[in-house]
DNA sequence: CATGAATGAGTGTTCATTCAT
DNA sequence: TATGAATGAACACTCATTCAT
């Protein structure tokens, strides 16, 4: 019973701490990191200022914190898609699909504000820098597997494919496409990789396409 | 002999303007739109704070006008790359050769700060999307006239085929890989063009590259 | 038995209390008045802060308390030097000897620290001028005991030979020589011993030390 | 007549900025560093807070400029009374008569209300301790003038004269004795002096007194 | 009684903007 | 026209105090 009851305090913490993540992100996306005032996100989640600084004792922290969700996210899905069974191109697509579907919610956009701070990214480069070493050796290692199993030209080097696949999915341009429900998610995965994955396709393979 | 005067002054005047928006697209890549101060670019410029209103009545206009500069400095390129002579991939690949060596420069990258203030997109918005029209315009016409030379797939739509140009050409990975030297912008050009044209390409076309 | 069982609780309650006096006279000395916070004197005692409150319902109480006992302790010694037997010069001497040993132990400097921040010296004022009062009182007995008996050269006012003594029992002056071990207690007691008393002593009187 | 400019403008901002250091002593003298906030400080000079700013940066700033302002003064009247004619014991009469007098002044007690605040102390101590050097320096050279000249008893140490006389010379006690008016500063020279220097007297020498 | 989560008033500091000279 | 001193709104962060559990 004292363990409920203290599962159910920390429940509850972390309940509110995750509405202020939500509330946080949403100010964020509309008035980004500087306009973003703590005031504010207390009053809109309802608690007072102070109490907010009991969950993050920085302005940082608090943006920090909402880093790591989307980056732990991202990773996560970018996991997922990778061990997933069928072709390279498949699970590539897969990532193309969960990166346009995300761009139409809130969260995907996150990054993005984050990254507009320049002086937040002192704080942001080493935390991003690790998991983007994570996330960039998947998708290496995803390549590779692409280029041994003769789906992939041999001829263009792993890191280029690997920043042109990492420009299509986290495009600015395709994101006000979305936004603007020019396309659908679906499509655009469907015409990207087609693009894509032709520019990259191994001359010689017949692909089972 | 009144108007010779006048326009020295004036030519003074716009100097003067050129040098502040220089000095202002120094700081902003250094600091972003928050940490750049009015007093610090006009102590960097070398004039006196109430100097710079009178150029610029808010510090809004002056990134305003930097904005400007960046954009129409790029649709100039836009242009100058479309009625160049030769085949579209080539005049398309013009402009990626622009875009990467600019990358490396410091003027690549004033868009990248300024967009990053997410307070400051509504302002830019508007301009933005009139230029970017523009922009897309261009592009659009270059990339119909090769789906009608044969050189372009005519089954993915134009507006696909702008847009994964477009996150090709101002990609924010690429800006990385090229700053951190990984590789040269004439390299990537050669492999992004590979990628990209093969994607695009008219299967049914004989390519002449 | 109700009594008994009362009192233990009421031994339990003070020594509590004991032990936040002590423990809030550590951070008083460390960090001053206003950095000491109310948090950290609970964590340090090893309970919550709602229990502090308890004790002492706001922080000017807790600092209040603290002067109290500080300021009894030396009334008592004072009490005690002056119903000593011996000469007037031993048992101030007596004094400066008490004083000085305790400017080297924590206890001692406490006051120094309160009376430090100015805006606490409307509460001290009231009760320190009290035990103030009580202090001077039994000191000014005890210099006209040195005056009646002939020690004490009687051109000088009381109140004069009270002040100029106080000021060399209390001295910052010598608490720092002290702290830097500079001199010994013993060394500084023999003397200031020597200058005061030869200064306050009666021309006629022949001494017999 | 530009030179007559600029020092007409350079005389208003000093003259502010005394006028500053005026208010700020008042107000930190009423209540100390810490209720001392930069906003009433401005508000009573008739200023702007940011007005203020640009006159000390930092609160410390302000604080540590009425520190200097203070200690130069004292080191001051120290170098006067150290070089004026006379014996000895003359010259540091006067510099009682100088440090009692100011102790009626709001002047003579700024030094209390800074060293009050514990958090400012290793901002102080190194500044103080320069001066405070100094100032031991003046002393002790003229401490020892007193003993070649026969004045003073050689057998107490030159450091116990010198930190007996401070004792005396800043007293917590003899300002609540002057600001109660119970004695008068001149009273209280004449009675300190009598008893200090038969106390530190040469027990051979002939005083000419 | 004991707890510690919640509160919100208070303050140092910055900086865009104005305006008298 | 050019200057730069003056302004004051805005904001992150702290901490004494309260009170529901």
């Amino acid at each position: 019973m004292r363990e409920t009851t203290l599962s159910l305090k920390e429940r509850q913490r972390q309940q509110r701490e995750e509405l202020i993540l939500q509330t946080a992100a949403e100010v964020l996306l509309e008035k980004g990191y500087h306009e973003m005032n703590m005031e504010e996100v207390a009053a809109r989640v309802g608690i007072a200022k102070g109490t907010l600084y009991l969950h993050f004792p920085r302005k940082e922290d608090l943006v920090l914190a909402l880093l790591e969700q989307q980056m732990q996210d991202i990773l996560q899905s970018v996991h997922q898609a990778a061990i997933a069974p069928g072709s390279v191109r498949s699970r590539l697509e897969c990532l193309l699909q969960i990166s346009y579907t995300r761009m139409k919610g809130q969260r995907g956009r996150i990054l993005y504000a984050l990254f507009g701070a320049v002086e937040l990214r002192p704080l942001l480069r080493e935390r991003h820098h690790t998991l983007f070493e994570q996330f960039s050796t998947i998708l290496e290692r995803l390549i590779d597997e692409g280029k041994s199993s003769g789906e992939f030209d041999t001829a263009i080097p792993t890191s280029i494919m690997l920043h042109t696949f990492t420009s299509l999915l986290a495009s600015y341009s395709f994101k006000r496409l979305i936004l603007d429900d020019t396309v659908s998610p679906d499509e655009l995965v469907r015409y990207v990789g087609q693009i894509f994955f032709r520019g990259v396709a191994n001359p010689l393979h017949v692909s089972e396409a």
